[in-house]
DNA sequence: TTGTATGCGTTATCAT
DNA sequence: ATGATAACGCATACAA
């Protein structure tokens, strides 16, 4: 049996030196060393709350402010078993909105510390490679614009990451989201109200959960005010400017004349319908037909569209996400909370809306409720 | 002097039985135990490259399938030295084609096995919280679409960490830029060809690059043709819809008439500009004036304007910056490269333009140069 | 080709 | 309040 002499000398021999390989980076012994502390004085005065006496709390930010030394995050992310890093999934940055949410979510995580991982597949069949990819990181959440199936859902269940879907319907799992069927619902019974009879949407397909829900709301407030149900034409993949301007025309094609009211899925489809019917077809809008988009952009108040359309919170739902990422960070409870919002009417010009005061009771009541959240 | 028998056991005693703790996490050495070999085999499975038989990369492979494990970067940045994440700093998300931009760099960068981390830092003050933030993560380098002052330039170089600077002018930096005073200068040529006179600007002020480039341009060509300077505008923090229409009202106030055209810093300023002329003040464009934008945008080739304006190729920008970003990171010479692109004229109809075939021998080689990529 | 041993830079635990 | 020491999970030099 071999007896060994422990070295006094500590374990590893580092030098201060900083200015001598070139490459070396700074770390905490070389701060250590330069304000004459233990190293681990030093971590503790980066961390919030620590105990450290004022005195050498001041030695060590001065050493470290003079080396520009910033502990590594990959470091401390090892121990701690927190990377602050937050992957935001959003399939399709060309979405209109998809910029704006992207910028709150940004700041809304800046603030509480994380950081935003962008992850952007482009097809849903990319979205297993780019979890695989997440994982790597550790992150401490996800946030997800993008259409998980439940597989994936379940991915990151096992791997107990907190998972907040943005803007999609999804079963069991916490998620911002904004109540599509009753925004459709209160655009058919004010345009209804005000005389509408014949109603068609253009759409994104089945595909689109959204485009679901719009769907069902518009068919079921229709159905209860016993109108005729609408005409639909679904824009697969070319929910954009284009795919208006040919919704509109099936529309027609399909209904042998023109609707009273046309509701588009996003602003985007409807003002390419609007520009479709002024400027080639030469319908008179809103005098022959109405237009209505959803999820207003920034160009649907141009004075060349001033588009009726709904306006979702996207500020408030960027703040509930990280909000309720966080939350579930912070706890190990995965209870899964849902934050409903609803979208907000904006009354343009391409719609002919029957002005409040002339609405009757009961309808004024309803529309009331729409302009709180609900849950 | 105290005497220690060594202890036979390995430094960590690992178990192998991951679902006992409920959290905790699957490493290289639980795969490692259900494989039958050692860490370090595991380990060099997941390098590319690496020399393992045939028979334990199948054996290790099917072990961290079933343990569904995944290397953890943080561990590996920590040796290896790269973290594998590119900060992206994007200034201002809301401009028009920052969206584009992103999504492509997120691309481009995940093709070469980055990772995009976003900073979107609100105000120039914010840069240096940015930034030292940034230094955390250990990032490979940076890509910035934000006006990094020297100092900030001058910390990446301090850090040796590469800086591709996305779109903004910068000496002695790798940069991926438009030339801007080509496209003003182009504009102005053609417009002066077509018969305009009396020129106007409508842009941002003194503090962006870009204007200021874009400015000189127009001054430079319209001094050359011996045609009055132009009236310039400056549209400070409102370079958007609002500044467009306020931009226009300014013009003519200063004028004392309407110009025979107006170049504007982007698209959504000229929109703005068309839409308050035609809308509110009741001039036929481009009969009685001309108005241009810069940096299509999707809403530019909209039916309700059909914009005149110059097409920046975002998508190969993106590419380039990938690339060159990849170029510094691989060798360790921090030899700067301009990659310089020049905008594309897209044709509208809100400025009157002489066919290509009715111009001048001379103009028309010049134009020429400009379908080319300059150094 | 494979295994052993060590270090990356930090935080956490414990004794002082 | 402070310092010594042990992880965290991986990659790599070196020995076999």
């Amino acid at each position: 049996m071999k007896i060994l002499i422990p070295a006094s000398a500590p374990r590893r021999a580092k030098t201060a030196g900083a200015a001598e390989g070139g490459g070396r980076r700074v770390t905490s012994y070389d701060v250590a060393a330069l304000a004459g502390v233990s190293q681990s004085a030093v971590s503790r005065c980066f961390k919030p709350g620590a105990s450290v006496s004022k005195a050498t709390y001041a030695r060590v930010m001065q050493a470290a402010q003079s080396l520009d030394y910033i502990p590594n995050a990959a470091a401390r992310s090892l121990i701690t078993r927190r990377s602050n890093l937050v992957a935001v999934i959003i399939s399709r940055l060309a979405n209109p909105h998809a910029p704006a949410a992207l910028a709150e979510l940004s700041r809304q995580l800046a603030s509480r510390g994380k950081r935003a991982l962008l992850f952007t597949p482009e097809r849903e069949s990319e979205l297993d490679a780019t979890l695989s990819d997440i994982w790597q990181y550790q992150v401490d959440g996800v946030i997800a614009a993008a259409n998980l199936s439940e597989r994936h859902v379940a991915q990151c269940a096992r791997r107990s990451v907190p998972l907040v879907i943005f803007n999609r319907c999804a079963a069991d799992v916490s998620a911002v989201v904004c109540d599509h069927a009753e925004a459709t619902r209160l655009l058919v019974s004010r345009l209804a109200e005000a005389g509408h009879h014949q109603f068609a949407l253009i759409d994104e397909g089945e595909a689109s959960a959204t485009a679901r829900e719009r769907q069902r709301g518009a068919r079921a407030r229709l159905a209860e005010l016993d109108l005729p149900a609408p005409v639909v034409v679904a824009v697969e993949g070319g929910d954009d400017y284009a795919g208006g301007a040919r919704g509109i025309r099936a529309i027609i094609a399909q209904l042998g004349r023109v609707p009273d009211a046309v509701i588009c899925g996003n602003d985007i489809i409807a003002i390419g319908c609007l520009d479709t019917a002024r400027h080639e077809l030469g319908i008179n809008i809103p005098g022959k037909m109405s237009v209505a988009g959803c999820d207003a952009v920034d160009a649907s108040g141009w004075l060349s569209y001033n588009l009726t359309t709904l306006r979702q919170p996207i500020q408030k739902m960027a703040q509930a996400a990280a909000e309720l990422l966080a939350a579930l960070i912070e706890s190990r409870d995965p209870a899964p909370e849902k934050r409903v919002f609803c979208p907000q009417l904006v009354e343009g010009t391409t719609a002919r809306l029957q002005t409040a005061d002339k609405l009757d009771l009961a309808l004024r009541l309803e529309l009331n409720k729409h302009g709180l959240m609900t849950m």
